[in-house]
Formats: structure tokens, C-alpha cells, sequence
RNA sequence: GGCCCCAUCGUCUAGUCAGGUCUAGGACACAGGGUUUUCAUCCCUGCAACACGGGUUCGAAUCCCGUUGGGGUCACCA
């Protein structure tokens, strides 16, 4: 049976990166009937956060990924938390330490940075030195009890390696390159490879697809096995997706972006902007200094502030933005692989059934934020309604939206007329005025639309006429609309803009029956008036 | 800098492993046109690539070598 894991550490929310990688892992144990498991990697106290594994699953649930065994679904290979598992760890260190195939060590940061400057200097790979002979456990207490940082070390095998990967091929790797790896840290926590190796072996993983900065780490993860006499998985080293800036996809990117348009501002309150970042002004000072950055949280709130877009990197900023979970998926697995023919738009179930490994691509790729547009598009149009108004709600309830008091039936009808619409976000401006009933007219709409010879004249012949229409729906409104024009022989735009203008204050709204229905008769008729009024006094 | 990976339209990619069917296919973007009561959608047309230099071969996008370019990695982070 093949058994994919994904295993991310928990300092903050899943990074569109990460979702690529568990979505490959996910795609393969469901293709083959396998097991998907999901494993926290905390071996790094001071890295992680306490909310950042709910973050990770909340993520993985909304993108639609679900794993047979996890922190919150027991199986028969927990505890899914590397903390809790640090007996297992020292078993198998113990037993690499009596066959003397690891050893102790008590280097400060201080005497490793010399020598890794010398070798720098001498233009070589850094090559711990390893002694002669390994200290004993006598030397190791008295290390520990003069206060010495004591960590444990592999020995690295004396011939090549060669690691058979998927998506790379063979890939030799010199002995000559290799350093004795650190496994457990100062702190008695084991380092992120020997917690990998070891819980990859015992949970009987077939299967690692990760991304390509793993590769230089396999030499050792397979030497490790082979000392502890574990199988080797069968690895896929993915390509990295890189961002239209150049480089990783990195959360950092947001932090940048956020920095150089406060920079470009002109007189800005940075007192206000701090407030609203919930930092202090020396953080934010800081900040602008390049000296040091905000949290994720922090940053977006000072660009909401700012009323600024920035690149989505996370998963839950895409969700932010209005994005289709369906679109996501979808763009998500294209990058980097393809199914072999000509589809591009594919619900989760085409995916995995199209899904194998050999597809995977070697090139790095770019993300295209407006082909990703073009996929929720798509999406919007295909997706089952049912759940397309589970995600709207969701949206609109986080963004704490005043269209999240109407009851599904009109937001279904919402979601109906906006039928070409891009993303929630879109939905929801067009169809805000539903919601406002106090609202400034656009100068430019006035102008082009309403400040025109005649234009008040025929807007009060349409009200007259609209307020005579029995039946309140679109398709007589429509049919009113047709008449109207005809015989004032007018086009449609001229009747359908000015009311548009006047019941919105914008040129943008869905379909003009539709607009007027959902409003209701009385609603519509009040903002004409207001309208008509308004026009009197400019 | 050492080591490793990669290289087809602006972007995602098909084609490369088994060389000819490739005057290189699709999609997004872009440009132009059309439909439409606004925006979005939708339809049509167009633009546009085998990084470079050497080989091998009757024949190279495809195989080999080199150059250049891009990426990754060199932590008691994962």
C-alpha cells in the first residue's frame, strides 16, 4: 500500500508552497487507495507558534484535503507530534551511539564559525572534523556540567550516495562533500532529519514527494537509514515555485511589499499606521529600516490600513481575496505537473484520477496570479451551486460583510446573476448597494450618465412607469425596460444606466432587472426620487 | 565561492527518455474585432518560443560536450 505524508512544522499558517506539496502527497495516497497522514515536525521549540497546526489543518480542510490519521484522528502510528515522541528518537540514537556510528560533541556556535570561515576562506566545502576518537560518557557529563552546549553527530559514510529520485533521476553525491550531520540538538530535541528518518521508517512511509531544497538533505536522511537498517522511500523531489519578484515564493515577499509602498508615501501617518498594525512605532521604525519585520498578522492589517492589495502567499490570504478552494487546488497541481494532454480545468476527483508521479516537471515555475484568476473564473461558472454558497458564506461571514445577513435563497440568487464574476470579492461589490442604503454618487457615473440633456426627464417617465408595474420581478421589469425603449427610441443603456446610477451612485451593478428586483419596488422608487432631487441642486 | 538541480512563446506547459509526422500544439496574458443595459462573462482573429556555441547523424527542440543564464543548498530551521 502506498502511505504519503505531509509533515510541516508549525510556525504560522500554510504557505501556498506547502498546500502544492501536501496536495501531491494527498493526490498519489488517494490515486492508489494508499493513506495520507498528516505530521506535525516541533522539534524546533523556539520556532513554533501554539495556534499554527489548527492554522495548517483549517487550511488543508478548506482546500478540501483530508488525511487518514493526524493530531486530531488517531491511528495505529501516533503521536502525530514530534514532541511526543522524543523516547522513540533517543531509542534509535542510543543504539547509533553504542555502535559507535554517532558521537558527541561540544563546539560552541563560536568555535564552529571559525572554522566554517576558514573553509570558506580556502574556497572548500565545510567539513566538520571529526576526531580520532569519540568522548566518553565521563567527557560528556563534565561537558554538560561546565555548561557546554552538547549536541550528537552521524557519521557520514565514507562512499557516495546515490539518491534515485523520481522527477531527477539518479543523483550521485561525493563523499568528499559530506559533513557529519547533527541529530540531536543541545536542547535533547532531535534534529528535523533524524526525527524524519526515523518516524518516515516507522510509519511506513512508501512515498516522500517534497520540494527540491530537500534534495542536498538525502544523502544523509538515506545514510541514516541505511546505519539503522530502515528502508529507503521512494523520493520525488518537486520543483519550487517561485514568485514574479524572483526567488521563492516566501512569506517575507508580503513584508517587502508592504515596506517599499509605505517608502513611496508621501507624508503618512506612521503613528496611525503603527496603531492600526498593533505594533509601536520603533517596531514600525524598524520596519522601514529593513532592521526587522512584523508578523504576518501585523503586516496585513497595516496594508488593509493602507488600503493596499498584497500578493497572496498563504493559503488563507487567497481565501481572503475571494478565491474558489476548487481553483486553487486545480492551479495549484498544474504548476508543475500536467496530466499529459490538453485539460486545464479540473474538479479534485479528474485530478487524482489523472494524477502519477512521472508527470511531475524538473523546471521551476512562476506563479501567475492572473491565471489563477482565469481558473476561479472558470470554477465560479462549474462549480455545484450548494457549494459554491458554502464557500460564499464563509467568505463573507470572515470578512464580516453586511451581506451576511441575507438568507441563502438570495444569495444563492446573488451568486446566479454574478455568473461571470471573478472572485467573491467581485460578487460583493457589485452587489453592496443591496446593503447601503445611504451612498455618494460617483462624479464620473453623474457625469457620463445623468447630467445629460433629457436625462432627468426620461429617468422620471421610467419611475413613473416602474412604479405602475404590477409584478416585481426581473422578467417584467425586463420586458418594461424593452417597451421603454422603443418608444422613447432609445437604446436599452439609456433607460438601464440612469436608473443604475441612481440606485447604486455607479456605472457597476449585475443586470438591471435583477438589481431592481432583489432591491425591491419601494427601495427603487425612494432612490429614483432621491435621485431626481439630487439632480436639482448640481 | 563549493556542491546540486534546471533551461521550449511574457507566463504555465505539450513535445525530449525510444532523433524524422514540429513551417513546434494548448492555456493564461497581451493586441485588434464582435456580442451585451454597466462591470464581468462569452465569441473570433492576431502576436509570440526550441538560451548560445560546438559536435554525433542523411536528419537534432529531442543525443553528447562546453558556455551562459536561472534556481536550490551550504544552521544545534524544517
Amino acid at each position: 500500500m502506498i502511505v504519503t505524508r505531509f509533515a510541516p512544522s508549525p510556525t504560522g499558517y500554510l504557505h501556498i508552497g506547502g498546500a502544492r506539496t501536501a496536495l501531491f502527497c494527498w493526490l498519489l495516497a488517494r490515486k492508489h487507495q494508499g493513506k495520507f497522514i498528516l505530521r506535525i515536525e516541533d522539534t524546533d521549540q523556539k520556532r513554533n507558534t501554539p495556534t499554527a497546526t489548527q492554522q495548517v489543518m483549517d487550511d488543508l480542510r478548506w482546500l478540501g484535503i483530508d488525511w487518514d490519521e493526524g493530531p486530531d484522528k488517531d491511528g495505529e502510528n501516533g503521536p502525530y507530534f514530534q514532541s511526543q515522541r522524543l523516547d522513540i528518537y533517543n531509542k534509535y540514537l542510543q543504539k547509533l551511539l553504542d555502535e559507535g556510528k554517532a558521537y558527541y560533541c561540544f563546539d560552541t556556535q563560536e568555535e564552529l564559525q571559525v572554522l566554517r570561515e576558514k573553509a570558506q576562506a580556502e574556497k572548500k566545502t565545510f567539513i566538520y572534523p571529526r576526531p580520532e576518537t569519540f568522548p566518553t560518557e565521563q567527557e560528556v557529563q563534565a561537558a554538560r556540567d561546565a555548561g557546554k552546549p552538547v549536541v550528537v553527530r552521524f557519521c557520514m559514510p565514507e562512499e557516495s550516495i546515490t539518491v534515485s529520485d523520481v522527477v531527477r533521476g539518479e543523483v550521485v553525491f561525493d563523499a568528499k562533500e559530506f559533513s557529519d550531520i547533527i541529530i540531536q540538538k543541545s536542547d535533547g530535541f532531535p534534529t528535523y532529519h533524524f526525527a524524519c528518518v526515523v518516524d518516515d521508517e516507522l510509519m511506513g512511509i512508501t512515498h516522500i514527494i517534497r520540494g527540491q531544497e530537500h534534495l542536498m538533505n538525502t544523502p544523509g536522511h538515506m545514510a541514516l537509514q541505511r546505519a539503522l537498517d530502515f528502508k529507503t522511500p521512494t523520493y520525488a523531489h518537486i520543483s519550487v515555485t517561485v514568485s514574479e519578484g524572483g526567488g521563492k515564493l516566501s512569506k517575507r515577499e508580503r513584508g517587502k511589499v508592504l515596506q517599499k509602498a509605505i517608502k513611496a508615501q508621501e507624508n503618512i501617518d506612521l503613528t496611525a499606521l503603527a496603531n492600526a498594525g498593533n505594533i509601536t512605532l520603533e517596531e514600525l521604525q524598524s520596519f522601514i529600516d529593513n532592521k526587522t519585520a512584523p508578523d504576518g498578522p501585523n503586516i496585513t492589517a497595516m496594508a488593509k490600513h493602507l488600503e493596499m492589495q498584497l500578493p497572496e502567499i498563504n493559503v488563507i490570504d487567497f481565501f481572503d481575496s475571494g478565491y474558489l478552494p476548487e481553483a486553487m487546488i486545480n492551479f495549484v497541481a498544474l504548476l508543475g505537473w500536467n496530466p499529459g494532454d490538453d485539460r486545464e480545468i479540473m474538479p479534485l476527483d479528474e485530478l487524482t484520477e489523472a494524477f502519477t508521479l512521472e508527470r511531475l516537471s524538473k523546471t521551476n515555475s512562476l506563479f501567475d496570479r492572473k491565471k489563477l484568476v482565469s481558473f476561479n473564473t472558470e470554477h465560479f461558472k462549474t462549480i455545484d451551486p450548494e457549494k459554491r454558497l458554502g464557500h460564499f458564506k464563509d467568505y463573507l461571514q470572515t470578512k464580516d460583510s453586511p451581506l451576511a445577513q441575507l438568507d441563502d435563497e438570495t444569495l444563492k440568487r446573488l451568486l446566479l446573476i454574478n455568473e461571470g464574476a471573478q472572485t467573491f470579492g467581485q460578487v460583493v461589490d457589485k452587489c453592496m448597494f443591496l446593503c447601503k442604503d445611504e451612498y455618494d454618487y460617483d462624479p464620473k457615473a453623474v457625469n457620463k450618465v445623468l447630467n445629460k440633456e433629457g436625462a432627468p426627464e426620461l429617468l422620471d417617465k421610467t419611475k413613473e412607469a416602474l412604479s405602475n408595474l404590477e409584478e416585481w420581478k426581473a422578467e417584467p421589469i425586463h420586458k418594461l425596460i424593452k417597451e421603454l425603449s422603443e418608444t422613447h427610441e432609445v437604446g436599452m443603456g439609456k433607460i438601464a444606466q440612469p436608473i443604475r446610477v441612481s440606485i447604486t451612485g455607479t456605472m457597476v451593478s449585475p443586470s438591471i432587472q435583477d438589481s431592481l428586483e432583489l432591491l425591491g419596488k419601494q427601495k427603487t422608487l425612494n432612490r429614483i426620487s432621491n435621485t431626481l432631487e439630487y439632480l436639482k441642486t448640481i
